[in-house]
Parts: C-alpha cells; sequence; structure tokens
DNA sequence: GCCAACGTTGGC
DNA sequence: GCCAACGTTGGC
C-alpha cells in the first residue's frame, strides 16, 4: 500500500472565537479543531485528510478577513465530543456517541504570516482566481487547496 | 446590521 | 422526492 501524497486545505475559524494566536499559546501549539457541522467540511476531514497534510488557517468574520498563517494535521479524524455536550455552542443531539455524526482534527501550527493575506490581496493574485475560497457564494469551512494556491500563498505571507 | 447565497428541515 | 420555509455563513 502506497501512502496517499500530502493533501493541502483550508481552514476557516473565527478569530473571536479561536484565532490563530489561540492555536500558538496551546501546549504544544496544537489543538482539535471542532465544531465543525456541515456535510462536505466533515466529509473532507474524517475521510481524506491524512497525518501531515498542510493547511492554511483562515479568519473569516474579520476586518479584514486574512489567511493568517499554516498548520499540519497533527492527529487524523476522531469523534467530536463538543456534539454531545447539552452545554456546548455545538451540541447537537442527533450525534450519538454510539454512531457519531461529527468528527474533527488536530492540528498543529507551522507559522504564522509576517503579512496575512486578505481576500482582497488574494484576488488581485491571477493564479489563485479558481480557489474555492474566492469563488462566490463559498461558505465551505473547510477546502481542498491545490499545491500551487497553498505555496503562491505562503510565499506572499512570509 | 444587511442581505445574498447556501444548507437543512419537514410537510406533503 | 419535491420544494418552501427557515436557519446560517460571511463579506461588505
Amino acid at each position: 500500500m502506497t501512502k496517499p501524497k500530502q493533501s493541502f486545505w483550508l481552514m476557516k475559524t473565527e478569530p473571536e472565537l479561536f484565532s490563530i494566536d489561540d492555536l500558538a499559546a496551546a501546549p504544544n501549539q496544537t489543538s482539535y479543531w471542532h465544531g465543525v457541522r456541515n456535510y462536505q467540511a466533515r466529509n473532507f476531514m474524517r475521510d481524506q485528510m491524512q497525518l501531515g497534510d498542510r493547511v492554511l488557517v483562515y479568519h473569516s468574520n474579520a476586518n479584514p478577513s486574512c489567511v493568517v498563517g499554516t498548520a499540519t494535521i497533527a492527529r487524523t479524524s476522531y469523534p467530536d465530543h463538543t456534539a454531545w455536550d447539552p452545554k456546548d455552542p455545538y451540541f447537537d443531539p442527533k450525534s450519538d456517541p454510539e454512531n457519531p455524526r461529527w468528527f474533527m482534527v488536530d492540528i498543529q501550527l507551522e507559522s504564522k504570516f509576517s503579512t496575512p493575506q486578505s481576500l482582497e490581496m488574494l484576488r488581485a493574485v491571477p493564479k489563485l482566481a479558481d480557489m474555492v475560497l474566492l469563488r462566490k457564494g463559498t461558505r465551505l469551512s473547510i477546502q481542498p487547496v491545490t499545491k500551487q494556491e497553498f505555496s503562491i500563498i505562503v510565499k506572499l505571507g512570509g
């Protein structure tokens, strides 16, 4: 069995709730990525994310919204326990511990950009024109990114 | 805070 | 299985 090729992703977070600085401050600069409640995003995490995959960390609902750094997948998918806690904002009574509906992964900080890349900046790069993030109406909180898109953005972000 | 574009729910 | 109504996301 050959090891699947490394993949590239973009993961959105609202910095008010969990920012790249929170990730940097976490033990081992590693944190679980909880609260994904969208099936398509879940499927990417559950079925495709591999250890060592690389991630663009994106701050949504920010001013401006930016790609702020990179991370790597530090643990592959496991059940998202926050779905089972009635007091948790992400509680979902339909997720059963015997048959979990929602999953999460762990990510570890790789780098924080010296120059965060705003949507406006990214839109100005012709080679990024096809990025899922930049497509109209895209709400997906976890998106695949091409290797080229990833390296362009890392180069710009520093 | 507005609202367009999505995703989900549930009656039929 | 259709689709209207509702809820959510997220840029602006």
